[in-house]
DNA sequence: ATGTCCATGTAATCCGTTACATGATTAT
DNA sequence: ATAATCATGTAACGGATTACATGGACAT
C-alpha cells in the first residue's frame, strides 16, 4: 500500500491540512495516485495512531479550524523504509481494452463515441501537464525534489502522448473493419 | 465495475469453468483487466444469482469435478447494455511515480534498482505480447472477435514500448542528477 | 520425498466509492 | 438568491488482496 506514503511524502515538503492534502491530490501528486478526501482522512486516522504524524488543530475566524499533519521522525523512517523495497507492478484495468475483446458483441458506433471521449481525456490531461511544466518547471531550480517533479512530468507526458497516438490507432483501424464489412 | 463483463465477454467465446476462467485472466484478458481466482469465483456465484451464467457440474475422474459455466441470453443483453456506456477513465496508481515526487527522501541507488526491475518486467510483458502476435494474430483471421484481439494486442505493444522509452529516459535523468551532485 | 498441476472454495482484512452531513464566507 | 469555496468528517457498501484449506495424479 502507498496512499499512506503518498500523503507522508507529501507532508515532507509541509505541514498540510486534510483539506490541503485532497486538493495536492486533486491536482499534483494525484495524478499519479488517485485518492479520494474520505481516503484521506481515513488514512490520516491511521497514521496519527502508528505515531508517523502529528496533528494539531489551528483556530481560524470564519472559516472552520484547521487540523495541520506534520510528520514526525518516526514517519520519515517509514517512507525511507518503503522507499528502499521495489514496489509491485501497476494493476491494469481498462474497460475499453475489455471491449475491444469483445468486438464481436459489442456496438460498433457506441465504441467509437467511448474511444473519442477517452482521447479527449488524454488531451485534456496532456494540457494540464505541459501547462505545469511551462509554468513551473522550465526554471533553474536544481533542488532534488524539483528534478523528481520535473522527471515525472515528463514520464506522464510521454505516457499521455503515446496513449493518444494508439487510441487514434485502434479507431482508424475499427473504422477500416466497418468499411470492409460493408 | 467491469470484472463480471470481464467474465461474461470471455464465457461469450466458450463456456468455462472458474479455474478456466482463471487462466484466461492470467494470460490474455487479464493483460488488460487483472482478476485473481478468488475474486472469479465470487462474481461467478453472483453471475449466477442474476441468471447471467448457468452452471453445470461434470464428473471427472481422478481430477476434481468442473464446473462448467455457459453465458445465457439475459447475460449476453447484460454485455451489450454494458458496452454502449461509456466506461471510467483507468485509476492511475504506480509507486514509482510516488517515489520520484519524494526524490529528496529516498534512497537513489535503491531507485535506480527498482527502476531496473520495472523496465525488465515491461520488456517480458513486450515480449509475451509479441510472441502471442506472431503465433495466433498474424495469419489470415478475419472475424471481429479475432480482429479486437488483434487490436488490443497491438496497444498492449504500443503502450509497453513507450514504457520502457521513458522508463529508460527517467534513468538516464537520475544517473545525471547523481553526477551533478558530485 | 518434493513439488507442480488440477480444481474448488472460505475467511479476514483492507482499499475504494458513494452518499450523507454540517455550516459560515464570498463571489456572481 | 445561488453557487462555490473552505473544512471537517461518518456510514455503508463493494472490490481487491492475502492467507487458509483440501486432495488426488503425476513427474523428478
Amino acid at each position: 500500500m502507498a496512499l499512506s506514503e503518498a500523503i507522508l511524502v507529501c507532508l515532507t515538503d509541509r505541514p498540510m491540512s486534510g483539506y490541503d492534502l485532497a486538493k495536492t491530490f486533486d491536482a499534483s501528486i494525484g495524478f499519479f495516485w488517485r485518492a479520494s478526501h474520505q481516503q484521506i482522512y481515513r488514512e490520516l486516522g491511521k497514521l496519527r495512531e502508528k505515531g508517523f504524524v502529528k496533528s494539531q488543530e489551528i483556530a481560524q475566524s470564519g472559516k472552520p479550524n484547521r487540523i495541520v499533519h506534520t510528520i514526525t521522525p518516526a514517519g520519515a523512517e517509514a517512507v525511507k523504509v518503503w522507499s528502499s523495497k521495489p514496489g509491485r507492478m501497476p494493476s491494469v484495468k481498462d474497460e475499453l481494452f475489455v471491449k475491444f475483446y469483445a468486438l464481436g458483441s459489442v456496438d460498433m458506433d457506441a465504441l467509437k463515441d467511448h474511444l473519442t471521449i477517452r482521447i479527449d481525456q488524454h488531451q485534456t490531461k496532456l494540457s494540464k501537464y505541459r501547462k505545469i511544466q511551462d509554468r513551473y518547471y522550465s526554471g533553474e531550480d536544481q533542488s532534488l525534489n524539483h528534478a523528481g517533479k520535473r522527471i515525472i512530468l515528463e514520464m506522464g507526458i510521454k505516457e499521455e502522448t503515446s496513449r493518444i497516438e494508439w487510441l487514434q490507432a485502434a479507431m482508424f483501424e475499427i473504422t477500416k473493419l466497418e468499411q470492409a464489412g460493408n
